[in-house]
DNA sequence: TGAATCGCTTTACATTGTCAAGTATATTTG
DNA sequence: CAAATATACTTGACAATGTAAAGCGATTCA
């Protein structure tokens, strides 16, 4: 009793998982190994991040290249498929340098304070 | 100590939220009730469904109207600016369609089985 | 020699999301 | 007329998910 295949519905379930857009858009500037990611990435902690990579791998769109175990040298970039999702982070880019302004902070505020200013600027 | 604001760094922030997606997808295609919304957006519970919704709307990217009390009627509809992200599902529509294909579950396969083909097709 | 780096993994814990049920009332159905 | 269904959520208990901190084995750097 499935639904319809649908694409956009697919893309969207592994897309919102935590961090995998940050990733995504690191990668878009070049491979990089492990730690490097970790930190450009910024705040996603190892354990999250090297699922993540497992998974991004499994459905083909990161690649990972290990050049030798010891010392530990390896390297995640994106496959064809993975860099096209640039169009989507430039979207993104686009959307946020419209919209999002320094002020308070996006990511839940706590509905508690007084009256919440907006991130957004008005068109 | 803060960074400096990165808008696409805060845009992916309540982007990769968990339903976020969907709910804009899904608003994008016309304002809705809570319970429409719900079974349009597809497995998101109230209690996130409610909790996004706040966050939406405190941001400034959906705008909710109650129409009635008692009975309740409530309409949440996106903003300007939320309508302005169909650009971004558009190119994740873009991306999906050309790269997703029907066949294995996308999300989160456990890595245990055989070898797990990939949903993605190869261009 | 000792610190830092590499790519992770492990464990314990905190945050987050989900299920199921419930609230108050109006409209629809039998 | 009574029951079912709908509306918009909230609540509480529980499960899934994410995180912090530490650590591993080895090499490079000062």
């Amino acid at each position: 009793m499935e639904q319809e295949f649908c694409p956009v519905h697919e893309a969207i379930q592994f897309l919102q998982e935590k961090w995998v857009l940050h990733i995504v858009r690191s990668l878009l500037e070049g491979p990089r190994g492990f730690n490097d990611l970790s930190r450009s990435v910024g705040g996603c902690n190892p354990a999250t991040l090297a699922q993540r990579l497992d998974h991004l791998c499994e459905i083909g769109v990161v690649r990972k290249e290990v050049q030798s175990l010891m010392p530990p040298r390896t390297f995640y970039h994106l496959t064809g498929a993975g860099r096209e999702l640039q169009d989507v982070i430039a979207a993104i880019d686009r959307w946020a340098t419209a919209h999002l302004r320094p002020g308070v902070e996006l990511s839940h505020p706590v509905c508690g304070g007084g009256e919440l200013q907006s991130t957004i600027r008005p068109v």
